[in-house]
DNA sequence: CTGAAAGCGCTTACAG
DNA sequence: CTGAAAGCGCTTACAG
């Protein structure tokens, strides 16, 4: 509790407490906090009595008390970098669903890519003692570091990034499949000429995915120029700058499978800029199948992943593991599924 | 806590404790809490060995049960409808920022737009003792009800929907005058025959929206046909169905003010499957200025709202009452500009 | 400047 | 079936 500030909310009134409910109803607090709880123990009228009393005196359970009494936890803290990236919007929707259901509430934390802050905001989660964190870390994370916070309190599970140097459970898309995938779709159009367009080769994501498009490249027979792997991050704005680099050299690109949907959209602006008619003159593929995908024009090719059933299958990795500290790792690969629309409908050329 | 079930994650190991470092240095347990929240009381020295043996324990302070004792709480409870609508995980993305910067965390909870589900989300959260709750209400939401479950515990701020029989903050868009803006600009293109389309009229951001668009029109001279007035849930998908009541009667429409930008689109839809080209033959514009909007064909016109400044703006709002629970309750309209594209550049027939 | 004691709201053996 | 007592991890008057 070092460095930041605490929140200091006091509640405006005196809590009913299961005192008050005792004393009421001419209990003790152990039989009015095994009514609580459900226990079978208690006489039926005794539980109606007590059961009204805390009606009529509108009792709220103070969860924090008894997690504090019984060592548990009935929280889950989710770290990811950006709610405004609709893709972990829905992830998360998907684990605040499936948490809920199981009983536990979502504390959240966003790192806005900045390790860190990713940092700060661990550091200050793990004061809340949630049971468990789902991560989806940021870029450049120091996996020892996170390691180290966290310690052997509070089990985790990484998401969508591998992070080298920690032991936890890791969910991740099926990034290599799906870029096959894409890879041999423009393939079977006829495209021989293909870039891989985005992201930062030091990424696990992005290595799988050129690893999947190298694989599938290979398999047709053709041996992938190194100007064909062209570096962007992954926003719209640096994908449309960066365009021209896919027209720079000799084997000139004529169809792109894109690191994900975001640069794709950007690729399409920077073409459609050098008036090159993206899907007509030039087919390409994006990465996640985001909304935007089947709304731009021309649509968006990409491999939809279900954040929202990555967000659900997440917290049940996790809840297990909270159930089962003792467990080994798991490495979990959820399924990608191709998208045909009209942005790889450019004939070769 | 009577029907949900609840989590009970269980620290894997022992917690390092006040107790334990104050053993270690030879001093109370006092001490360590006055070391950890910073007070002078203590001596330079004793705080630098008490600090160096929190490090090297790897201390990590039990906020849950500090809170318990001071009778403070450090979580704010936000409760929407739903994450996958850019608007409000933009939202909640500010909420999250600006309470993350004075030391709150978040409490998410979603309701589906569900008030049976909004109550039992609200009635969990409640549990964990929120200092106080940000609420974006599902539609036909019960005031009187959530009033009763809140009482006078957890103050609440009320946002986007107005919320009868509350008297709780409030804060909203300035939706009369965004659809006034949208109006006068359709009418200054020189289109007559302007609709309303969606949303549903008991609605209180609906009726708002509305009033703007009627006094718009009169102030034009013209009398708003009551056939003009289409309703429907703001889906893309109802959008596209009800496309056909804006072309039944006699004074059929030739332009649209549209409910938000989910209906915009879905209105582009209907319109493109009966051959009418949005922004060439018909005119039209949204609300919200999702990220869609930008990028649909033809791109929208609408209103920019900021959900992520609101979201700030909501979350400081409800410090505010958390630490002047007396004060009387706030309406705050946030601002909203016209952003013209495409959608509205048809010309008038 | 430091320590002993009480208490936040709850639960859980242990007696009866 | 019910009650008295201890304790989860922290903080805060109150003495010294």
């Amino acid at each position: 509790m070092t460095t930041h500030k605490s929140g200091t909310g006091r509640s405006s009134r005196k809590q009913v407490t299961v005192t008050d409910i005792a004393q009421a109803c001419g209990v003790s607090r152990a039989t009015v906090s095994l009514v609580l709880r459900g226990s079978p123990l208690v006489h039926a009228d005794t539980r109606a009595r007590v059961e009204a009393e805390l009606k009529r005196q509108r009792y709220v359970y103070n969860r924090a008390a008894a997690n504090l009494r019984r060592q548990t936890s009935s929280s889950v803290a989710l770290v990811i970098n950006d709610l405004s990236n609709p893709f972990f919007a829905e992830f998360a929707a998907g684990v605040d669903e499936a948490l809920g259901e199981e009983g536990f509430v979502t504390l959240l934390g966003s790192t806005g890519e900045s390790p860190q802050r990713q940092l700060a905001v661990l550091g200050s989660l793990v004061e809340h003692g949630p049971a468990g964190i789902i991560l989806s870390p940021a870029e450049h994370s120091d996996g020892a570091a996170l390691q180290r916070l966290l310690g052997a309190h509070t089990p985790a599970l990484v998401f969508n990034r591998a992070l080298p140097g920690v032991d936890w459970d890791f969910l991740a898309l099926d990034n290599e499949h799906g870029a096959r995938l894409a890879t041999e779709h423009l393939l079977s159009l006829g495209h021989r000429r293909i870039a891989f367009f985005g992201g930062h080769a030091d990424s696990s994501s992005c290595q799988q995915r050129r690893q999947g498009y190298t694989d599938a490249l290979r398999a047709a027979g053709i041996e992938p120029s190194p100007e064909w792997l062209v570096e962007c991050s992954p926003t719209r704005v640096d994908a449309a700058a960066r365009t021209g680099e896919l027209f720079e050299h000799a084997r000139e690109a004529g169809a792109a499978v894109c690191y994900n949907d975001t640069v794709a959209l950007g690729l399409m602006l920077g073409l459609s800029a050098r008036g090159i008619r993206p899907g007509a003159d030039f087919a390409l593929t994006g990465f996640d199948d985001i909304t935007e995908a089947a709304l731009s024009t021309p649509s968006l090719t990409t491999l939809a992943a279900q954040p929202r059933a990555c967000g659900r299958q997440a917290a049940e990795l996790l809840l297990q593991r909270v159930r089962d500290p003792g467990a080994l790792p798991r490495r979990v690969i959820a399924p990608v599924k191709l998208v045909v629309r009209g942005s790889s409908g450019a004939a070769a050329m």
